[in-house]
DNA sequence: TTGGGTAAGTGTATTCATTACACTATCTTT
DNA sequence: AAAGATAGTGTAATGAATACACTTACCCAA
């Protein structure tokens, strides 16, 4: 790590969300400590002088190297007792400088289309990997908490602003994989001929020539987001899906 | 001031919201300083070992002498140049233990009925005040931000559980006062016959048997928000406004 | 080449909520 | 007793949401 200098008081830590055709995902880091496998969200101590957001940039893009995707602050966790487990300050003991003093986190949503992540070697990671959003699994210090709470507020903030969604397809995809994606967020199944009805509604949806190939059944169309389209002829809250 | 312990790098500021039956307010403080009035918001560092939620509990109630309000973090504020206006500077090094150190505030949303407040002679404040929110105002720090951010933040939570605005309205109340708040929330004036069809559509309104009196027109009923009813009856999103 | 498997793609009728809109009722004041 | 002021009320038209079943196009295997 470079020579740069840190706030001990601040931290940000990154709920990274992906889709994968099927479920969403975020991404944990593991770390291992006593041969157990700990899981925690990625995450870094504030730099002197560095800008929040800037803090949550910079580790989204140690950890995939990706830059300008969406990126949202949902909740501060300051709770003094954040850290108690013995591993985990077994941990903090082992890699900060100052491992006595409080740290507040600022918790960010991040949304990523997985076929572009490219995991780099991160200096601080030891394994980097997708885990299912619904499947529970204990994490390090109150990272649970924080990631429960930015999945309710994503999916809150997607309710209200659905165009965000879009973040988590590649950049073709077909409607199966857009209702599959809107099911997974409502958490339940939606009918397909008013989905559709409803989804092509939106002029920014806009189909291209390409089909799917290599399917055993019939191809489906290949579908794009027009932001351009978006921008123009939509008002913030001119379609609503639910 | 007791003798607390501050925690240096961490503050809370409140953005309160009340409402007059005619507009939504805020509450400010106002300080004097070289002749000028300086206003702000209301805010405090956090103690060593207290809790976020907690501080901000305290500010309010060290100002308004009320407790169990509504209240929600709704962003950290830590932007390495947060303060940069000489007068503010001025302002942290006469009050502060440790002016030169970067603090970043965790800012709150709260809603108070207005006539519950009983303003104590505030350590801290010289001065509170009511200030609407639709009249521009230069504020200290960024709390301009920061109270901006808060209303928008506000709305779009109304929005999504109209059920909280009932916080600004008093016990009882009338449905011109429910709806003049409704519409100050959206910004836009609303058919009266259509507001009375749909809000009494929700069983949790009730009915009093008390009606205005005084006035020089048609008394109106008053009304209650039961929140047993809405308990039982009602799941979050059975019901929307808008 | 043909038949079976598989998901894509399509339309209509019903129900329900939203909107637009104007007059009467009840109290106070003069 | 009349004037002023706001409360309180109903209906018709429009548009959105829902429920629901069959045909199409491709792959694969026999």
């Amino acid at each position: 790590m470079a020579n740069f200098h840190y706030n001990p008081h601040i931290s940000v830590d990154c709920v990274i969300f992906g889709f994968d055709d099927e479920r969403i995902n975020i991404l944990l880091i593991k770390r291992k400590q006593e041969g157990k496998n700990i899981y925690a969200l990625p995450g870094d101590l504030v730099r002197k002088g560095e800008d929040l957001d800037h803090a949550a940039t910079r580790v989204l893009f140690e950890l995939t190297n990706l830059q300008n995707l969406y990126l949202e602050q949902f909740k501060t966790f300051g709770s003094p007792d954040r850290i108690n487990d013995p591993l985990d300050i077994e941990w903090v003991n082992s890699i900060r400088e100052h491992p006595e003093v409080r740290v507040i986190t600022i918790a960010y949503n991040s949304l990523v289309k997985v076929e572009d992540v490219e995991f780099a070697p991160a200096s601080f990671a030891e394994e980097v990997l997708w885990h299912p959003i619904d499947k529970p699994q204990k994490l390090a210090f109150d990272h649970n908490d924080i990631a429960n709470t930015g999945w309710a507020m994503l999916r809150e903030k997607i309710k209200r602003e659905p165009l965000i969604a879009f973040s988590l397809l590649p950049e073709k995809f077909t409607l199966r994989q857009l209702q599959t994606l809107y099911e997974a967020i409502v958490g339940s199944s939606l009918d397909k001929r008013n989905f559709r009805k409803r989804m092509l509604r939106n002029k920014f949806l806009v189909a291209l020539e390409e089909k799917q190939s290599g399917v055993s059944h019939k191809p489906a169309q290949y579908f794009k987001f027009d932001e351009a389209i978006y921008k123009e002829d939509f008002a913030k809250d001119q379609w609503f899906l639910f």
